[in-house]
RNA sequence: GGGCGAGUGGCGGAACGGCAGACGCAGGGGCCUUAAAAGCCCCUGACCCGCAAGGGUCGUGUGGGUUCGACUCCCACCUCGCCCACCA
């Protein structure tokens, strides 16, 4: 039989289509076969198509959802669009055509993409969060949180660009100017619609013990917490006897060493002050200025702090009894603790550069330092002074003293603070689920009742801004104008959309179950799928995605929706693909590489292989097209194989041994998601295979069924070549037998004091002893130990010989 | 400023505290061919000694430490990447 080129042009769109007319990555809803569930981040449908960044989680996954096929599970590993986004939004804008055609399109292109790669996805499940029979649970989930209080309405600050006349989100925010057009981005505050995350922050934070996530997930979402324990203490104020200054403090041990008080400009008591200082005129210069910084200037590092006192009004130190100033600075935030705090420049480093800066007077209350040259603040260190009844205390101690000693005199409490804060929900866009709540002017907010969603998207005219900051709906009068739902009153639509965050924070829930009418899933299909076993994705979103995600998962478990209090058992996450040339992939670099061109030239396998062989899954690694000619010499390698495979050749032990090596290695990279090795532990066995002349078809076998995972097509065409009428896709995933993969005889190192000198065949089951004898006799240690006597010796069975000799 | 990663051949990268450089890419030599491409075989960390077979020294960002033994563990430092950033 010749030679022939391993044609993947012809050979892989075939098994594409014999595997979906069969079906066979489908889930099944037999409840009773073990379950598993493996989940990666659904993609959102952009117009510049698939990046080969996206088929680095998906093949991943993939290797792992058909393995776990082949052991015997019943894997739902599925597909979808998180389809609402400004970049379609900005396109329809700017083209003039509708969002929905714009999003048929991009999902068509990476249904497309995507199947032309040959995941195992099962595409009967795919979903899209904005159609409305799956907004519809957005919106109804969004209704059960206002039921239980954790939707509300608050005043708060957007980002507002004065030249496009438009709020933008976060990601539009680059560098404090606008993404759009350069102009720097202001304040403006606007009512908005919350929920109330902060709730969980506890739970969400102590049941990270209760997951598999990988460690620096756990980490960036307990800072992005950020629980913090101390003690709110109340500062009463002179002359004012009604006032009390609520602070925030991690050391409440340093309350003998303040002098003076900071209130964020935005804070109530500065405007109810203002009248009682003797300079209200320069305070109220100040918080105006204030409010017209952008957050970028107020937050700038190399900025000097500012600030202005408060003439004439002065606060009491609790403590000492003492009449301290209290200033106004904007390094002082609203957003955190109470929005004032206690000043003690002896042991702070930003107070101590405003005392400083200002004059104010630096007292010590914490010996070990020089508070005349810099802030002291090693809490580990030093001694309390200048502080009553804490003197000579370790800090530690003094905190717990000093918070008894304030509870007691009634004027503050231990607390917990977070840095979590509420989630701002509210985006005034046209693409995205319009949030079902109805203002009556005499009910006030009134939910749609849940049996009128979904509440779709009503069609418009112009995508435009409307320049006054409202949602584009607002220009529609007759979906905005309608009856209240409670006393049928005029009353008006919320013309708010939801965050892009939204319909991602439940997806996983909705392949369980995606064609139900009567409830977001079925209870019985929720028990047995949930938790998601194995999820992966970026970095960037394990702070607001995945926190989200949980969030709302928690709380559908707390009213009973969800069986688990988790989502998502095991997290893991993949390094970002760089372009050829070390930087970010992307447009304006013009280096961007297209899976498209890569299938077209290489094939789906070979693309897939390189996708796992280029480096460190959890690493970023550059992108390398020459790498993946390696990959499609491999393939041809494999498939030039076949002519050699005889069913009469037998096993020899040396074949034998690297099969179940292979079987071992192959197996325990996958679960640890050392994709690469596992990659190139198949091309060891390969490379062992060529060197035969006739290769046993029982290995030829097991070596195609762990191909599977990584290379289904060409695995599936040899499969079929030995005349199996059955798809290798079903065979089980092969079992390793430690016995058939021990070596007999092993080569062994011979190091004199760490420097390898010989080595030796020793056989599998000498012991120790007989090594070190061994070793010892043999010819090319002698040398090194002329002269020297041998002091020690180490064994390590079945690596090395250490002579420790002088 | 804080948090989390990472620094190993020409390149991507391997390596339970135990023979550094697996597996690939690129490069060199050979076979095949009228020739080229493809394929196959061999070589390929640096330096030194030797005609050769072979032998030796140095080598995992830098400097210390622990250990019979360190890419791996500990301390300090340098560089790069990502995320967060006046968080009281």
């Amino acid at each position: 039989m010749a030679k022939t080129t391993y044609d993947f042009a012809e050979i892989e769109p075939r098994w594409q289509q014999v595997w979906e007319e069969k079906g066979v990555f489908h889930a099944s809803d037999d409840l009773s076969k073990p379950k598993y569930y493996v989940l990666i981040e659904f993609p959102y449908p952009s117009g510049q198509g698939l990046h080969v960044g996206h088929p680095r989680s998906y093949t991943a996954l993939d290797v792992v959802a058909r393995k776990r096929r082949m052991e015997g599970f019943n894997v739902l590993y599925p597909i979808g669009w998180d389809a609402f986004g400004l970049p379609t939004e900005n396109f329809a804008i700017k083209t003039g055509q509708h969002p929905i055609a714009v999003t048929r399109r991009n999902t068509d292109n990476f249904r497309r993409q995507l199947k032309r790669i040959g995941f195992s996805f099962d595409w009967s499940r795919e979903i899209d969060t904005t159609d409305p029979n799956y907004y519809r649970w957005t919106q109804w989930i969004f209704l059960k949180l206002w039921e239980h209080g954790l939707a509300y309405k608050n005043e708060m600050p957007i980002n507002w660009c004065d030249s496009c006349k438009i709020g933008l989100a976060l990601e539009e925010v680059k560098e404090g100017t606008c993404e759009r057009c350069g102009a720097p981005v202001v304040r403006r505050v606007r009512s908005q619609w919350m929920l109330r995350i902060t709730k969980y922050a506890e739970r969400l934070l102590n049941d990270l013990d209760t997951v598999d996530y990988l460690p620096k997930i756990k980490t960036q979402q307990a800072n992005w917490i950020g629980r913090s324990t101390g003690a709110e203490v109340d500062f009463r104020i002179a002359g004012h006897a009604d006032k009390r200054m609520r602070i925030f403090t991690t050391r409440p041990d340093t309350l003998f060493g303040v002098t003076y008080m900071v209130l964020a400009p935005e804070h109530p008591l500065v405007g109810e002050l203002t009248a009682s200082c003797s300079n209200p005129a320069e305070v109220k210069a100040y918080v105006e200025a204030a409010a017209r910084k952008t957050d970028f200037e107020r937050t700038e590092v190399v900025k000097e702090v500012t600030g202005i006192e408060m003439k004439g009004v002065r606060a009491l130190n609790p403590a000492s009894g003492k009449e301290i100033p209290i200033w106004v600075a904007d390094y002082v935030l609203i957003s955190y603790g109470t929005g004032a705090i206690m000043a003690v420049p002896g042991h702070d480093e930003r107070d101590w550069r405003f005392a400083r800066k200002f004059g104010l007077p630096v007292v010590e209350v914490i010996s070990g330092g020089n508070v005349d040259e810099a802030a002291f603040t090693d809490i580990d260190k030093g001694t309390l002074v200048n502080s009553g009844p804490l003197d000579g205390l370790k800090p530690d101690v003094a905190i717990k003293r000093m918070t008894e000693l304030v509870e007691k005199a009634g004027y503050g409490h231990a607390t917990t603070q977070y840095r979590l804060r509420d989630w701002i929900f509210s985006r005034q866009k046209y693409w995205g689920e319009p949030i079902p709540m109805v203002h009556c002017p005499a009910c006030g907010w009134v939910p749609v009742p849940e049996d009128q969603l979904p509440l779709r998207l009503p069609e418009v005219e112009r995508y435009q801004t409307t320049g006054t900051g409202e949602s584009p709906l607002s220009l529609i009068a007759d979906w905005v104008n309608v009856p209240c739902p409670k006393c049928g009153g005029p009353a008006k639509r919320e013309t708010d959309t939801m965050p892009n965050w939204a319909g991602s924070s439940w997806y996983f829930l909705r392949y369980i179950d995606p064609k139900n009418d009567k409830a977001l899933a079925s209870p019985e299909k929720l028990k047995y799928w949930t938790p998601v076993d194995w999820y992966n994705g970026g970095m960037e979103h394990t702070t607001l995605h995945l926190l989200y995600s949980r969030f709302w998962h928690k709380f559908l478990f707390d009213i009973g929706i969800a069986p688990t209090s988790e989502p998502y058992k095991k997290r893991t996450s993949h390094g970002l693909i760089l372009g050829e040339n070390g930087e970010k992939m992307s447009k304006a670099r013009g280096n961007v590489v297209n899976p498209d061109d890569m299938v077209r030239d290489f094939g789906a396998d070979a693309f897939r292989l390189y996708e796992l062989f280029m480096g460190a899954f959890d690493q970023p690694i550059p992108w390398s097209t020459n790498g993946l000619v390696g990959m499609s010499r491999f393939i041809q390698r494999v498939w030039d194989m076949q002519e050699k495979v005889s069913a009469k050749a037998a096993l020899d032990a040396a074949t034998n041994r690297l099969m179940h090596q292979t079987i071992r290695d192959v197996g325990e990279r996958i679960e640890s998601m050392k994709f690469n090795t596992a990659v190139a532990s198949l091309m060891t066995l390969g490379n062992h295979f060529g060197t035969l002349d006739a290769i046993p078809s029982a290995a030829w076998e097991k070596f195609l069924v762990m191909l599977f995972p990584f290379a289904p097509h060409v695995a599936e065409e040899l499969w079929s070549k030995l005349g199996h009428k059955d798809l290798v896709s079903t065979q089980p995933w092969p079992k390793f037998d430690p016995a058939q993969a021990k070596e007999d005889v092993i080569e062994v190192a011979i190091q004199v004091n760490g420097k390898v000198r010989g080595r030796i065949q020793v056989s599998s089951g000498a012991t120790p002893k007989e090594v070190e004898a061994q070793a010892l006799a043999d010819d090319s240690v002698k040398g090194s130990l002329e002269g020297k006597s041998v002091r020690k010796v180490i064994v390590v069975p079945g690596r090395l010989v250490n002579i420790v000799a002088s």
